[in-house]
This record gives C-alpha cells, sequence and structure tokens, in this order.
DNA sequence: AGTTAAACCTGGTTGC
DNA sequence: TGCAACCAGGTTTAAC
C-alpha cells in the first residue's frame, strides 16, 4: 500500500493531535513484522514529540521527564494504515497495535500483518538505525542535486526500476510511483540505471518529485486498504497513466500498456514512450 | 554486486 | 457454487 506519499499523508494527520499528547498504554494484537521490543507496561505517562518521517517510515518519538526516552518506528507494509480516534471502538480482526493516549487512540489497522511498530531508544540506535541504515536521499532534500541523483545512478548496474523500488539511491517511490514516474520522464524501466545520461537522469529525479508531489496533494493512492487517519481514500490511482493498466491504451501514443515482472514486481509502461 | 527466489500474511478477483 | 490460481502499495534474508 503506502509508499511515501501515503506515509507523509498520515504524518500530516497524526502529529497534530499527537503533539504534547500523554500515553496511557499501549494495545498489541496479532504479531506484527517484528517484536515491539519493549514491555507494554512501559509506556504509561511518556510524552509524543513531533512525529517524523524517513523514507516510508513514521517516528513517534516518546519522552518521559527525568526517565527513559526514545520513539516508536513504525512503517505500513503493504496493507498498513492509521487511524486517528477520539474514542476508540472494540478492536477489529486486523487492529494491531493501538497507542492510547489522554487525547484519543492510535490505531494501526494491517490485514496483512507486513507492517511494523518497534521501540528504539533513538532514530541513531538499534534498532532503528539498522533499519534506516540503507535508505537513500530522500526525494524533496535540497542536496540530492540533479548530478548527485545521476552520480548515484551511475554506480549502479541493475535496471532503472529495480534500483528506484530498492530505495538505496532515492526513497519513496514503490512500485506505482516508480512506474509512473519511469512513464512521465519517457524512460524504458529495464534500461540500466548506469546507462542513463545526465539529462535524462535530470529528468527522472523532475519526475519522481512532480509524482510524488502530485500524489501528496491527490491525498495518496487508494489501491484497497489506504485511507489517511479519518478514514478518507486517496485519489492519485484514478490518474495513473501506467499502473495497473495491462492492455489499456497508452494516454500519450494509444499504444498498449504492458506488463512486466522485474524483481519479482509487476513493471507497467508504455514500449512507444519509454525508450532504452 | 546483481539477480533470483522465498519468506512474512490476508483477502479480493479471475477462471475453470 | 466451489475451489484453485493468481494478484496486491514492502522489505529482509539467503542462495547462486
Amino acid at each position: 500500500m503506502p509508499e511515501l506519499p501515503e506515509v507523509e499523508v498520515t504524518r500530516r494527520g497524526i502529529a497534530t493531535p499527537l503533539r504534547g499528547a500523554i500515553v496511557h498504554g499501549v494495545r498489541v494484537g496479532k504479531p506484527l513484522r517484528w517484536p515491539l521490543g519493549l514491555p507494554e507496561g512501559e509506556f504509561a505517562g511518556q510524552m509524543v514529540g513531533e512525529v517524523g518521517r524517513r523514507g516510508k517510515y513514521l517516528w513517534l518519538p516518546l519522552v518521559l521527564p527525568g526517565a527513559a526516552h526514545g520513539g516508536l518506528l513504525m512503517h505500513l507494509g503493504m496493507s498498513g494504515s492509521l487511524a486517528w480516534q477520539t474514542s476508540a471502538p472494540a478492536a477489529g480482526a486486523h487492529d494491531h497495535f493501538d497507542l492510547v493516549t489522554n487525547r484519543g487512540t492510535l490505531r494501526l489497522n494491517d490485514p496483512r500483518r507486513f507492517g511494523a511498530v518497534v521501540w528504539s531508544p533513538g532514530l541513531d540506535r538499534a534498532p532503528a538505525a539498522r533499519l534506516l541504515q540503507r535508505l537513500g536521499a530522500e526525494p524533496f532534500d535540497a542536496d540530492l542535486t540533479p548530478q548527485r541523483f545521476h552520480e548515484a545512478l551511475h554506480q549502479r548496474r541493475a535496471p532503472i526500476k529495480a534500483v528506484l523500488l530498492s530505495g538505496e539511491v532515492m526513497v519513496g517511490a514503490g512500485n506505482i510511483y516508480a512506474c509512473e514516474a519511469l512513464f512521465r520522464a519517457g524512460i524504458h524501466p529495464a534500461l540500466r540505471a548506469d546507462r542513463l545520461s545526465r539529462p535524462r537522469a535530470q529528468r527522472l529525479l523532475e519526475a519522481l518529485r512532480q509524482t510524488l508531489a502530485q500524489a501528496l496533494a491527490m491525498g495518496g493512492s487508494t489501491l484497497r486498504d489506504f485511507s489517511d487517519v479519518h478514514g478518507m481514500s486517496g485519489a492519485y490511482q484514478t490518474s495513473a497513466a501506467v499502473y495497473g493498466r495491462e492492455g489499456q491504451a497508452c494516454v500519450q501514443c494509444g499504444g498498449q500498456i504492458r506488463r512486466v515482472i522485474q524483481a519479482q514486481r509487476s513493471t507497467f509502461f508504455c514500449p512507444h514512450c519509454q525508450k532504452r
């Protein structure tokens, strides 16, 4: 489900209600990807700070004045979404984590349970640091210049689609937005990353930023599960040019959109508009 | 280093 | 209607 736009939509939805909230406790349901890493009783009295995001991870800082501090690193996996509820109903079959505060409850719903909630003493400490260590640049970081993007791609021989999905050069683009950005940039997904010319790398960086920004403005994509913290669906998926459109007409040339498998994931592209 | 497969799960859709 | 096969927004780990 959630790629960077969906995670950022979620972050914006929870940051305000959570800022300064006092934790009463947590409730855990079925196991997620990794264990929580701190006994459930340890959270009471901690105050939530400013909710941050790194790639597709959310970071909820927790501070207990004069005592232990750390935070919760959360990932929504493929099917996760967070909801903010001022009065939380009984947990459903797929509600696997609650953060109960004096203001309301933050609830993770995740049918497939590929998501995670992990306590860490800090973003730069284990286990958070280990999970984040291989992440590439944030897409809207000013330090990610076209030149640096090109240089990083130049060191990768894998297909450009696989490099984007790995997140090791730039985080945030998952399967939908990687496909859409490559289409927007006119680049064939099987092209080796180190074969992109400088102008094409620049064009791809611009396409990635435009794609992610547009998706964010539209509230993200909702294929099945995703909704924002108020239960609203995103709208971007209806404006996808290639994703999920195998066999349909290309919006640009009218040719057939094709689907191939790369790195165990479906890649959608237009063979006519996207050049090697 | 790249590529490939398998693993973690549930559920919706498609096709016989 | 039933049931098998395939598909799904992500990421880690292991093996060749």
